[in-house]
DNA sequence: TGGCATGATGCAATCGATTCCAGGCCGTGC
DNA sequence: GCACGGCCTGGAATCGATTGCATCATGCCA
């Protein structure tokens, strides 16, 4: 008895090459490699065999078919390959968003972090998918890796959520993450140096002469927390203690910056310095100061961190803790991909330094 | 007679869901539907329809598919699907790089726009490949189509290119460009009215008193042609002519600036006024002025064009002409969107405003 | 009790590629 | 003239999903 009596026929699979759409809505037939083998007049084996340069194949044979598809633009289908090879290029990027707020994707930091990793990877042949999740949900992250949409993770920012993040690393999510830094850590790191960060441009505040130095930023954030930590060492090696008064939590919002300033005024809590978390910080905590007619740095002494492009173009020049953002690309890329490549990876902490500009010298 | 006398089995497929990688290399082994249906004692097609809440199913046998998927923390393979759906949910989005300077993804304003990308894309449920391509090869953009790696691309700026645009266009590749409208043009673009904006921005100037305008920027480049024709009109306009020696030409490159501000000095070339093609250009130049002694806005008033985050925050305030990010984003997504549904689509114009702050006030 | 509608399920083809295996053809050596 | 080996080539299984059709058990009615 024949096994298959009656094989269904498709509707009628349309001529692939000749036709174009016949009416809006049905895609663009593409060519493949069946129309090249018809074309030919060989087996799909031996088109595929061709396109992949296999001496398998005759040489004359094997020119032809490749000067076929070049002619008829002919590129593989991507998703087939990576079925059957069960491969995949793709890494995702993943952006979390702070679900109160729901912040568009802005600060300047990230999103040149972001360009950086788009060079890294397409200097390596990998394709980039570029997400955003809910940053209290980190761990839906994996579901990009499980579903087999990427082959990896790259997350930007670890937040509030550690324990996620070493979950995910448990069920074997290749993982990268840009963030500090922590104990009992599963997954790999790849972050600045937070602490030394933190203590360089509290020194240097200390150095400029300040007594009471502002520190602005979310401590509930691990970066942020170490930073802090460098601003209280640095307090303790000169032998002071920071006033607790003088930290004001606050989170990446410019929005939040003049309000928390004008608060300080009123309750009467003086200040001559201040180290924020961010450049955006710096920059907004430098205008607000301005409204209230205190001058930068003869009256505030500023630092920020990150050095993004535009610090050393603002007014007063900003002083700034670096992170090297293009070694931060690569650094990432490359811990990802060592970890595909089944090795087992350290995190990587990055050198910080110190860009001493005029915000803060007196 | 059998017709698969001896099928070849694979080297030994591993039980699936029990084995964790075995020795690093290998991938961590997925659950997928065939575990599924071997637990649940049903076929393949079964579980595909219960996943699928098809009435079909039993709705008993459906409840314990679903439940025994879900915790097997199961989630389907999106590749196969795709493959067999013959769809696809990720749109591709390019942005050029010049392939003389090679200069890292870093505009703020452009860096803006793919966040605004990605979250219209996230909004609608669809995945965003980032890619980067040579500004001179805007044309290979297609093969991302043509592979079957995305539905559509977003193309981010049309640089040089009109014509490689136009035949990817007439390839059938879904395609909607940031950019401006241009005559003979076969793809949608979304830009800001950079006639009206150029228009704007050099009326306020001279309203302002400004009798010598300075324009930089790259005419090469569509959308600073069309801002540069905006401000000949309004010179025009005004009675005037302007002075075809105050038009520099100069990529979108902030170390080009200082360069030219110096030249201008040393030729002797006077301007009262700075009209430029970027806010990061005009911030450059603000800054190059700052260094020669002149004061912005009482020796020279200052327009850029973006409206990046920064601008308020610069010193003094920046004047800009406003792009409205976050609707450009929607507004690419959505073209695109009706373009994959077979819908035919006119570009869109999205209005720009004039936002006047210090850098141009007398 | 036989015939038929109905509901639930399984088989196998299919998407577009890769690759193992078998087989045809040809030349060589005995 | 036949066996054997090397080159090419084609057939078919495979990756992980979806779905048209066939099948099977059941229930209802005549």
């Amino acid at each position: 008895m024949a096994r298959h009596p009656t094989p269904h026929p498709r509707p009628a699979p349309a001529s692939p090459v000749a036709s174009a759409a016949p009416h809006p809505g049905a895609l663009p037939s593409r060519v493949q490699m069946a129309d090249i083998a018809r074309l030919a007049g060989v087996s799909v084996s031996t088109v595929s065999r061709a396109l992949s340069d296999s001496t398998l194949v005759n040489a004359e044979t094997r020119g032809r078919i490749n000067e076929l598809a070049l002619s008829l633009n002919y590129s593989i289908n991507v998703g087939a390959q990576n079925l059957r090879l069960k491969q995949n290029k793709t890494v995702a990027v993943i952006v979390p968003y702070d679900p109160a707020t729901r912040q568009p994707l802005s600060d300047p930091f990230f999103l040149s972090l972001i360009g950086s990793l788009a060079d890294a990877l397409t200097a390596c042949g990998h394709d980039m998918l570029l997400t955003r999740v809910d940053a209290d949900r980190l761990d839906l992250a994996g579901q990009l890796f499980h579903t087999g949409r990427a082959a990896g993770i790259v997350l930007v920012g670890q937040w509030h959520h550690h324990d996620q993040l070493n979950a995910m690393a448990l069920r074997g999510v290749p993982l990268v993450v840009w963030g500090a830094q922590l104990p009992q850590q599963l997954y790999a790191t790849v972050g600045g140096d937070n602490l030394a960060g933190g203590r360089l441009a509290t020194a240097h505040l200390l150095a400029q002469g300040a007594k009471t130095i502002l520190f602005l930023g979310d401590p509930g954030l691990p970066e942020v927390a170490q930073r802090l930590q460098g601003y209280q060492q640095a307090h303790a090696d000169a032998g002071r203690v920071a006033d607790p008064q003088l930290v004001r939590p606050l989170p990446f919002v410019t929005e939040r910056v003049a309000p928390e300033i004008d608060a300080l005024q009123a309750q009467g809590i003086a200040f001559d310095a201040i180290f924020a978390a961010s450049d955006l910080l710096a920059m907004a905590a430098i205008n607000a100061l301005r409204r209230l007619g205190r001058q930068v740095p003869d009256d505030v002494a500023v630092v920020g961190y990150d050095n993004i492009a535009l610090a050393e173009h603002f007014h007063p020049p900003l002083s700034t803790v670096a992170q090297p953002i293009g070694d931060a690309g690569r650094a990432l890329v490359a811990l990802l991909l060592a970890q595909l490549a089944g090795e087992r990876v350290a995190s990587r902490q990055l050198v910080t330094e110190l860009v001493v500009r005029q915000s803060s010298r007196r």
